[in-house]
DNA sequence: GGGCTAAGA
């Protein structure tokens, strides 16, 4: 079976090209076999004798799965010569000689050992996706091949035609293509954009099961709420074809937030004579590959997520595809046999409207993660803004990461990580978490804190799974969970998972209360991850245990919201005067309002606190405010000072002069409410004012 | 009164 993928037949020049050059681009479609030879073509040829083959993957499951094909062509037990290494699981072993891993574990890996000394070889698979790892990974590569020139070999993987950019980048490495084994798809385009896709698929999809012949059809819409609206279209419209007309349908729901058991239904192959829809949003692009779809409908629009580094706010808007999505989803219909593909799009649309390629991810998040990251790698020559990115993000971008960093301690003044900074970079988190379970160590709450930033580490656990029809009379049903005692939705997260806790970690008590259990056993694993961390790198035992049964005191809740409003000091939001709308300080002002789902309440003057801190900002219908917390406004003051005096030029200097000693000084100072009596006067004037103005207005009602 | 595209440590 394996001697017939195309690739092998390349092997020697493969072999050859990789001799003679540190990097090569190797550019091969889907079902090429790249993910599983190029690794087997390596170790026959003695690649492995000084080191093992790496194969990162942009996720988890094509981790595993890739790594459990291989290990079955080689006849060897997984774990064994041949493994894998994801979150929470590691099956290598002292003889793995074929290693493969999510980006995100060789990026982790390389901030102990940052030449990366055991591998001989790293492949990074699929580098089209420009997943913000692989991004990182690339700029990191390309440093290492200097270093390691003698004994590194990296090789760069892509599915599309232009290994061009990949190649300049690498200074014109070579490019190797190899064809894929997908068969022929035909694209069909409308003649004009429709008023509502949802509709405009629909016709399509019933066109296909009147007219054409067998094969199932996959329909690619943006989201959850448009793909219930569709299936439950179709169905109706399904039903009502007169009986015997055509042939049965199943019509199937596919989407992230679906529960597990819902999605492998589309693996399950359907009874004889029947035609399966699979109404899909961009997971079945390149996450899932469902087998048996010969016809795709394509409405040429996706959810994307994008950051504005100017107001710290995420929008969830739908943007026009690529041409590389478009003809990525076309091609799901040519895996099998030859295939269709429907475009509710004019082709004019198509060739001057869409952009040629997906805008990186790395462009479009906030880097105050990958900033942190890069800086602690313990390498004298990178300076942040001159940082060799393949697509370099903006310098606002940057500068916004930088300045996020300098409010939470990570970075001093002149912009040198500084020991906190480092230590925050050892933990699998946003630096605003990581700072809060720092600071919670300092004030005697890391085991409240460690849970609560595991919570939301897995923040869909607090989704109740809607099922149709039902819901109001489930939510009836569902038990009452807490309610954050006023304090906001942080708190309420310690104090759901501190039930449950209680409860055994029940499975049942989770769907009792509404809550999916998935997300609470990650919310679990990524906690006992954090502990081991913690002690790991803590100087004496750390207290890390949950409370159990005995209930958490208003002080240490209000030890816990104080760590908060440390990690979150550049995610701040003051309520504005006149109604309960807030006003985003450290920003450019953002006007948002708290999220509907929050359980932060009013007073009995119908107002809401006058300080929160916020997890996310990010504009949905309306800007929100995604999981706040109640914080002081004595703790807010020594952020507002620091703000003030923030220097960006200084920041971005990338400076190196600062001892680590006066760095320390100033972050023990700045986290004592010592440092309040600093503030300025004008501030504390101000802000009175604004507290006089909030009482003198008269009570709702 | 409103909402979760996808993925990762």
């Amino acid at each position: 079976m394996a001697i017939l993928l195309p690739i092998l037949q390349f092997e020697d020049k493969i072999i050859e090209t990789i001799e003679q050059n540190s990097v090569v681009v190797v550019i091969g479609e889907t079902g090429s076999g790249k993910s599983t030879q190029l690794s087997q073509i390596l170790h026959r040829n003695g690649y492995t004798k000084h080191g093992m083959v790496a194969v990162t993957q942009p996720r988890r499951v094509a981790a595993v799965s890739v790594a459990r094909r291989v290990a079955q062509e080689l006849e060897v037990q997984l774990g064994e010569e041949v493994g894998y290494a994801i979150r929470f699981e590691d099956r290598t072993s002292e003889r793995t000689c074929i290693k493969y891993l999510t980006d995100g574990v060789l990026l982790r890996e390389s901030l102990s050992d940052p030449e990366l000394n055991q591998y001989s070889v790293i492949i990074l698979d699929e580098a089209h996706e420009r997943s913000l790892n692989t991004d990182i990974l690339l700029g990191l590569m390309k440093r290492l091949v200097k270093i390691r020139q003698t004994n590194l070999k990296v090789l760069i993987t892509s599915a599309t035609l232009d290994g061009g950019k990949v190649s300049r980048f690498f200074q014109d490495c070579p490019v190797l293509n190899v064809p894929g084994k997908l068969f022929p798809v035909e694209i069909f385009y409308s003649s004009d954009r429709p008023t509502s896709y949802v509709e405009s698929s629909l016709k399509k999809a019933l066109d296909i099961h009147i007219r054409e012949p067998e094969g199932d059809v996959l329909i690619f819409m943006t989201g959850q709420d448009d793909i219930e609206k569709m299936v439950s279209k179709l169905e109706e419209k399904v039903q009502s074809l007169a009986e015997g007309s055509c042939m049965d349908a199943i019509i199937l729901p596919l989407h992230g937030s679906l529960p597990p058991e819902m999605q492998v239904r589309v693996f399950q192959p359907p009874p004889s004579n029947c035609r399966r829809f699979i109404v899909a949003t961009n997971i079945a692009e390149t996450s899932l590959t469902v087998d048996g779809v010969v016809y795709v409908i394509d409405s040429g629009f996706v959810k994307q997520r994008q950051y504005n580094p100017a107001t710290g706010m995420y929008s969830l808007d739908i943007v026009q595809i690529s041409r590389v999505q478009a003809d990525q989803r076309a091609g799901r219909a040519g895996r099998t046999c030859p295939g269709k593909c429907y475009r509710l799009y004019p082709s004019s649309i198509y060739r001057e409207e869409f952009p040629e390629v997906t805008v990186p991810e790395i462009q479009r998040s906030s880097l105050a993660g990958s900033v942190l990251y890069l800086k602690s790698l313990d390498v004298p020559d990178i300076d942040i803004l001159s940082f060799d990115f393949l697509d370099p993000p903006s310098r606002e971008s940057l500068e916004d990461a930088l300045r996020q960093l300098y409010l939470i301690d990570a970075i001093d003044g002149n912009g040198s990580i500084t020991r906190v900074g480092r230590a925050m970079a050892e933990l699998p988190l946003e630096p605003s978490l990581s700072r809060t379970l720092l600071e919670a160590n300092e004030n005697g709450c890391l085991s409240q804190a460690l849970t609560v930033v595991a919570m939301l580490s897995a923040e869909t656990s607090l989704l109740p799974s809607r099922s149709k029809g039902s819901e109001k009379k489930r939510k009836h049903d569902s038990l009452e969970l807490p309610d954050g005692s006023g304090w906001g939705d942080h708190i309420q997260m310690l104090q759901i998972y501190e039930k449950w806790d209680r409860a055994g970690y029940d499975r049942r008590w989770c769907t009792d209360h509404d809550l999916q259990v998935r997300g609470m056993m990650f919310t679990k694993d990524v906690r006992k991850q954090l502990c081991q961390i913690m002690q790991k790198t803590a100087k004496g035992s750390l207290d890390v245990r949950t409370s159990k049964g005995r209930k958490e005191t208003q002080q240490e809740y209000r030890n816990l919201r104080r760590s908060l409003c440390v990690g979150y000091a550049g995610q701040l939001a003051e309520r504005m005067v006149r109604h309960n709308g807030y006003r985003t300080l450290g920003f450019k002002a953002q006007l948002a309002q708290v999220h509907p789902l929050s359980v932060l309440k009013i007073d009995e003057d119908g107002l809401l606190p006058n300080y929160v801190v916020y997890h996310e900002l990010i504009a949905t219908s309306r800007p929100f405010l995604r999981n706040v917390c109640v914080v002081e406004m004595s703790w807010v003051m020594p952020i507002l000072k620091k703000l003030e005096n923030l220097d960006i030029n200084k920041l971005s200097s990338g400076g190196t002069s600062i001892p680590e000693a006066t760095v320390d000084g100033e972050v023990t100072d700045l986290s004592k409410e010592a440092a309040v009596a600093k503030a300025s006067d004008d501030h504390e004037s101000r802000i009175q004012a604004a507290r006089d103005r909030f009482l003198a207005r008269k009570p709702k009602k």
